[in-house]
DNA sequence: TATGAATGAGATTTCATTCAT
DNA sequence: CATGAATGAAATCTCATTCAT
């Protein structure tokens, strides 16, 4: 105990790489879904992750790249909150798709600066662009799994469930602002998502 | 004459405001197409438009300024160009869908990187998400209009009809990179929205 | 009178590109002799001179560039003393060779600390080295003209006559280190050029 | 056998002071000349050794300390060469010296960044600058000795011979770039070398 | 002894913007 | 109106060096 102490004494940085490169990962994650990736630099994550601005490029080559470690995070949070949604929500295909929306819109809503800022940044940076590609693709495996359908024959209108998906959140957050209820743009958007699962996904 | 030789020693060029700000509006259009808001300064925009920096500032408050510029031409191309689609694919509720989506795609997919940096800029700028918004209700006008459908009872699925629409390119894009066909998109995606037309649009 | 002073009022800043140039071109050959090149930044040029460190970057790509335009100087003030010392010795080879040498030893004795970085510097910018070859070349074409010997066949004692004649000023400093008086170090390197100048360049 | 275990996981590296100075050294050599002292950090010294950064600063006091280190190397190589090449040419004051030459050309090119880059380190650093000049001291002794000159009265000749003949793999260099055969410069660089032999060391 | 994570200090560079003409 | 030189302010990134283990 006196000697942990001592350890700790005057360390203030945490001798731990795996740590610090969490402290800087979760510290970006907050600014870059609050103050957005443009509006902040290197030096602000690895000040608010309580390092010097020198240690953040001891764990990322750029900016680009802990949002690339930020995005890994974003996507595995995303996923186990569908399953999670969709196990909460009991059998029947609608109930589940509603339930896998309704985390999403909220989910998404948390991270709309970080998704818009990411999509931007995709188109200056090829590693990014890269990384997001990939992640759609494994999105779209997951989704056919998911939905028991054929990922080289429905990857279209999978696509479309996706995008769509991801974009509701912010067409609730539109709504919002033109007066459109939350549960209206719901119900829609379950519709029309079930539409593309209907007539595609399971054939005609 | 010694007076005139100086003077049009030190223009150089065209002392007309208003084509000087077109000049430089072409010029941001082009640049925030090609390279990206982010990717370029407000100089290399003056210069590409044949002025000098400081030019830019007699007619723009600053970079998101015309940035919003570029938005209304964008707007009003967009629009123009989906009215022509419209009526030239003949009468047929699917048939002008389909026309209006295809123009759309290659509209957009033009203008991919300008709309990606735009709702990065809205985040940032209080301006520019003002401008989106007061669009997206112009835009929700025109399209129950255009459809006949009531604004106030089906403001959500409309929603969910531009939103889809503006994101098609990207999922063509998307796809192409994923080795889906444009037309398979096309499809889906048509499907998917007329399944929100009908169900909402036109009431149950 | 009145005028100038409203006009100087509150600038600071020169508004003629040409003599900030020069103001910059001074400062850095200033700080490159004394400080030397390693030792100094390009903000430090600029403050020297007056000027921000941004305008620095209007006018050099960086600081190589910058020790390039110095370096032209330094070549222009040494052919300029190197003619005005011979001709002032009057006639008789070796009086001017002795006289060339004086001026040599005294000129780059104030640049020695410029000279040993801009050879560093070579080996780490192409530019650089590239300059310096095409220095030489120069230079080798005016000694081959003033010594009236043949350029192609002569080369290589013409080439020992430079660089020894460069490094004189070093021996000289070094001399004085070690106790070595300079008139015996001119004396000794006098001898030393006039051999190679005979034996080659005039023929066996 | 537990602990021993643990030990040695945590070395890594030889336990042996003398042994890790050798490693940093040899190390230091190969940037130095290879990339050059400007352009290289104490880090990648340790790292390219095989040690730890902080390993560095448990030998060196800092960078210009290894720099001594290797130009003590980089003297007892080239005198024991020197010795060999004189050594191996047989009797003969001209041949002797063809010889020397010869050796130290090839011998200073594979250094010749390693020399320059220490001339201006020389000027920021005062240690290495005293360096320099007891080394010079040490040779001028011996090429006294070996000459059979008298090193008071004869310094400045000697003086001479030694930067000429250090400047020669640069002259070789330039030479090579400027289209002069190197058997030209080593010609011209004899003769004047002998010029400074004959007429200072043995005196009128 | 050797480590390697961490950093202070600062060098380099960029860019939106202004100012006197 | 248009200019273009100049800049303040800051963002990105580097590097020699230290510290607790």
């Amino acid at each position: 105990m006196e000697l942990d102490k001592v350890k700790i004494h005057k360390m203030g940085r945490a001798r731990n790489p795996a740590r610090t490169r969490e402290d800087l990962i979760a510290a970006a994650t907050g600014i870059f879904r609050e103050a957005g990736y443009f509006a902040t630099d290197s030096n602000a994550i690895a000040r608010k992750a309580g390092y010097a601005p020198a240690s953040f490029y001891k764990h990322f080559t750029d900016k680009a790249d802990v949002l690339l470690a930020v995005y890994a995070r974003y996507r595995e949070e995303e996923w186990a909150g569908l399953q999670t949604a969709a196990q909460a929500a009991g059998p029947g295909q609608m109930r589940q798709l509603g339930a896998a929306l309704d985390f999403l819109i909220t989910f998404h809503q948390a991270w709309t600066r970080f998704r818009t800022d990411l999509r931007s940044v995709a188109l200056l940076d090829p590693k990014v662009a890269e990384a997001i590609k990939a992640a759609r693709r494994e999105q779209l495996t997951r989704l056919s799994v998911l939905t028991g359908s054929n990922l080289e024959r429905d990857a279209a209108p999978l696509l479309i469930i996706l995008v769509l998906a991801e974009r509701l959140s912010e067409v609730v957050a539109e709504g919002a602002a033109l007066d459109v209820a939350r549960a209206d743009i719901l119900r829609a958007a379950a519709l029309s998502l079930s539409a593309a699962l209907d007539i595609r996904v399971w054939g005609r």
